[in-house]
Parts: C-alpha cells; sequence; structure tokens
DNA sequence: GCGTAGACCCGACTGG
DNA sequence: CGAACTCGGGTCTACA
C-alpha cells in the first residue's frame, strides 16, 4: 500500500485499534521483514512483549507507533513500518488463520476492542517492521499526522515532512527545488525533499499542473511551482478520500477492502489511452527504471533553459 | 589532489 | 522474460 494515501489509510484504520493496546503477543514468521530492525529476532519480541502502545504516526510513507515497554514509564522508542511496494498490516480477530505472505503477527489486548491480530504481511518483502529510538524533532513541530510528541524514529529523521503537514517548510521546498536541475519527477520522488509522493502520485500531480515530467526543476517558474503544490495537494487529498489507489489485491485497508482512486486517474496506467484534457494518447516512457505517463501535448518541457 | 555533497543506478523479492 | 504503488547503499562526478 505504498503512497502516501494508501500509508495515511492505514495508519487512521490502525490508531482506533493500537492506541492504548497492549502487545500481548509477537510471532516473527519471516526474519527478512526484520532487515532493518537494528536487533536479534529474539530482542524485537521480547522488547515488544508487553509494551503498550501510544499512538500510530505516519510521516510519508513511513508509520510509527510510540510505545512505552512492559513495566516502563515513557516512550522512548517506537515501532517503525514500512510498506514497501507489497506491504499491508491487516487487523484480524484473535487466532485468526496465518495470512498469506504473513511475515509478523502481533497479538494485542484493547481496553474496548478486545483481543485483535495485527498482521504484517508482505509479498515482495521489500517493507519492514522494526524497534527504533525517538529522536527530538529539529523544528520542534508534532514528528508527523497522528502524533503529539515532537519526535521521530531515527530512521524517519533523513525524510522531508510531506504535503499534508502543516509544519511542512514551503520556502524551503520552494528553495530546494529552485536549486535542482534534476527532472521535476525525479525530485518529486526524493523522499529527503518532500515525501509521501511515488510513482504514481508523481505522474497524476504533474499531469494536473501540465508539466513534463523531466523539465529540470530549475526550470520551473514560480507560478508552475505554486501550480504543481496545489496539483499535489489536490490529488493526495483526493486519493486519500477515495481510500487509495488498488490496482489488485494487494493494496488494501486493514480490513482487506481495496480503494476507488484508480478509478480517477488521468495518466497513470493509461498508456495509449486518450488524455481526459485533450485527447490525444498518453505516453508511457521508461525513466529511472521505471514508467512515466503523460500527455505529451499538454505536458510540454519549456522552450528555454 | 583530498574531501565532501549531490546525482544516479541497482539490488533486495515474489509472481502475474 | 520480466510488469510492479519501495528504499538506501555503493559509486561516480563535480567542485571548493
Amino acid at each position: 500500500m505504498p503512497e502516501l494515501p494508501e500509508v495515511e489509510v492505514v495508519r487512521s484504520g490502525l490508531a482506533p485499534a493500537l492506541v492504548d493496546a497492549t502487545v500481548s503477543a509477537v510471532t516473527v514468521h519471516d526474519a527478512r521483514a526484520l532487515t532493518r530492525h537494528p536487533g536479534s529476532v529474539d530482542d524485537f519480541e521480547q522488547s515488544l512483549r508487553g509494551a503498550h502502545v501510544v499512538a500510530v504516526c505516519r510521516r510519508g510513507k513511513f508509520l510509527w507507533m510510540p510505545f512505552t515497554p512492559a513495566g516502563g514509564s515513557n516512550a522512548a522508542r517506537a515501532v517503525v513500518a514500512h510498506l514497501g511496494m507489497s506491504g499491508q498490516m491487516l487487523l484480524r480477530f484473535s487466532g485468526a488463520p496465518v495470512e498469506r505472505h504473513e511475515r509478523i503477527r502481533l497479538d494485542i489486548d484493547h481496553p474496548h476492542h478486545g483481543a485483535l491480530a495485527v498482521v504484517f504481511a508482505d509479498q515482495r518483502t521489500f517493507g519492514s517492521l522494526a524497534l527504533d529510538p525517538l529522536l527530538p524533532t529539529t523544528d520542534a513541530a508534532p514528528g508527523g499526522f497522528g502524533a503529539d510528541e515532537a519526535t521521530v524514529p531515527a530512521q524517519v529523521a533523513h525524510i522531508a515532512r510531506d504535503p499534508l503537514d502543516p509544519a511542512l517548510d514551503e520556502t524551503r521546498l520552494r528553495r530546494l527545488w529552485a536549486r535542482k536541475r534534476s527532472a521535476i519527477k525525479r525530485v518529486l520522488l526524493d523522499q529527503t525533499v518532500i515525501s509521501g509522493i511515488g510513482n504514481i502520485y508523481a505522474d497524476e500531480a504533474l499531469w494536473g499542473a501540465r508539466i513534463h515530467p523531466e523539465t529540470p526543476a530549475d526550470a520551473l517558474s514560480a507560478r508552475h511551482v505554486t501550480r504543481l503544490l496545489a496539483e499535489i495537494r489536490a490529488v493526495l487529498d483526493k486519493a486519500l478520500a477515495e481510500g487509495g489507489t488498488s490496482f489488485d489485491a494487494q493494496y488494501v485497508n486493514v480490513n482487506g477492502q481495496a480503494g476507488y482512486f484508480a478509478h480517477s486517474l488521468h495518466a497513470y496506467g493509461r498508456t495509449g489511452a486518450p488524455c481526459h484534457r485533450c485527447g490525444r494518447p498518453i505516453a508511457r516512457v521508461s525513466f529511472m527504471n521505471r514508467s512515466s505517463h503523460f500527455c505529451p501535448s499538454c505536458q510540454r518541457m519549456p522552450r528555454t533553459r
């Protein structure tokens, strides 16, 4: 469930069940899901058993759950979750059968919802869970969506704030974009500049702003940048409202349900189909070892450099 | 030249 | 044979 809207769907689905819950058991089916955990599998299981979950937070495509350890006092660490290309967080009843591609299961007890299972399933294993220390944010603002505390996990510290974060530093963002000679699409995908945008929403936002994906970022006018930022926010908001983009059963919410935004796409995956603005066919080019979709007629490169 | 920062490629997987 | 909503480490280049 990879980009910001899909990850936010997961965050908001997990929060009611996980905030205030206590972890009763941890089952690691596949140690590859812990490649980003600094300690051993045993350390992961033992540190988490009996832990009390304080919040479910998100910045860009990263999720984290601050917790107080069994018998502990304050939340100094968090479970960091990244879904990679195919990760899912599923909420199941206690004792539910092992899911296809299930990598890790957390059994939890919630004061209102009772016993539940949180299942991390991941076909391609690019996703992971990890325990990570919480560090203060450099701007003293809350670490991300769903966070009250001004902290982020160490693994998330280098990730920029996302377009839906009120603490996003737009001045810094404009300055960074103005300095980059790389193609704007590449820059949109750089999570240290602005986070949460992946291949789908980069193509969609550039289509909406009528900007060619290979336009050098520093060639964009202030007006282009304003339009692009507005399109980014609009497409992410709309995708979130529609439950995210689901092409297949891979991208689902915590209850296994797909989102509807795939029906609203204008560029991504529409190779050869008529542009919804001008009717000319959407082009697909290979770019950075992945696909870029755009309208060659509506999205022109600027004439000057 | 050295050291550093930025840019970019590629591998890490499963499976339609 | 290799589509695919990911990330970061290694490596190369450019420059002070």
